[in-house]
DNA sequence: ATATGGATGCAA
DNA sequence: TGCATCCATATT
């Protein structure tokens, strides 16, 4: 799988389904580079989807949804958190997949710091679900903000090495995992579609997975 | 359960 | 220009 253009111009649906996995690697402004493996994302669509900031057409915060597929989408929210999206569907037809959680891989001391909690092992939270579970923690966690909206998502790595503001992804390593689809969290509106994609197995998730619909919860094949 | 906090978008 | 809303989190 390679993460180049073609395969963010796809389905937002196929493109959350295909991410669980996926390693997410950051270098920060700071230059501070940490990476962590996907395992929870949603898929937002356009005009169709009443959840999706792209419903009602295009305004300046959710005009990058229109354009070309592959780019970063973050957005702020209640006033104090950030969510990274990266943007689907080819040009014309908006789209984006939403960033729930990553499970921390390298770098999860920095993250540490910057989400203000205790470094090293004594935080009595070895899954580092404190860390990135969750779209707000998840951005604070990789020091993304608003500035990083619009920034191409690399598929492959630059050369010598990644410059600090980059985004980058990785094919996933060993076993593939088991996902399970559920309803979207947080929402008043389409709540009835199943575009969360979960990690099954995995515990760093925002909640465990299907909780809140667990009869509307099912494990689906991999794309 | 509730306080927090600022941008966004639409109505007025 | 005002205001309800918003893809959340930490704390009680």
């Amino acid at each position: 799988m390679t993460y180049d253009r073609a395969f963010f111009a796809g389905d937002p649906v196929d493109v959350a389904r295909a991410l669980v996995g996926a390693v997410l690697e950051v270098v920060a402004a700071d230059g501070v580079a940490v990476a962590g493996r996907i395992v929870e994302v949603e898929a937002y669509g356009g005009r169709d989807d009443a959840a999706s900031h792209a419903a009602g057409g295009p305004t300046p915060r959710s005009a990058i949804m229109f354009g070309p597929p592959g780019l970063a989408y973050v957005y702020f929210v209640y006033g104090m958190h950030h969510c990274l999206n990266f943007v689907t569907g080819p040009a014309g037809v908006a789209g984006a997949v939403l960033l729930r959680a990553v499970e921390p891989l390298r770098g999860s001391e920095a993250m540490a710091v910057r989400r203000a909690l205790p470094v090293g092992s004594a935080g009595g939270d070895p899954a580092g679900r404190e860390l990135a579970g969750g779209p707000g923690r998840l951005c604070q966690a990789l020091g993304i903000d608003l500035s990083w909206k619009g920034l191409p998502v690399a598929a492959r790595l630059r050369r010598p090495a990644d410059a600090p503001g980059s985004l980058r992804l990785c094919a996933p390593a060993g076993a593939p995992p088991r996902i399970v689809a559920s309803p979207r969290i947080g929402l008043r509106r389409a709540t009835e579609v199943p575009w969360r994609f979960c990690d099954a197995d995995s515990r760093c998730l925002s909640a465990p997975a299907g909780v809140h619909h667990a009869a509307r919860s099912r494990v689906v094949p991999p794309v």
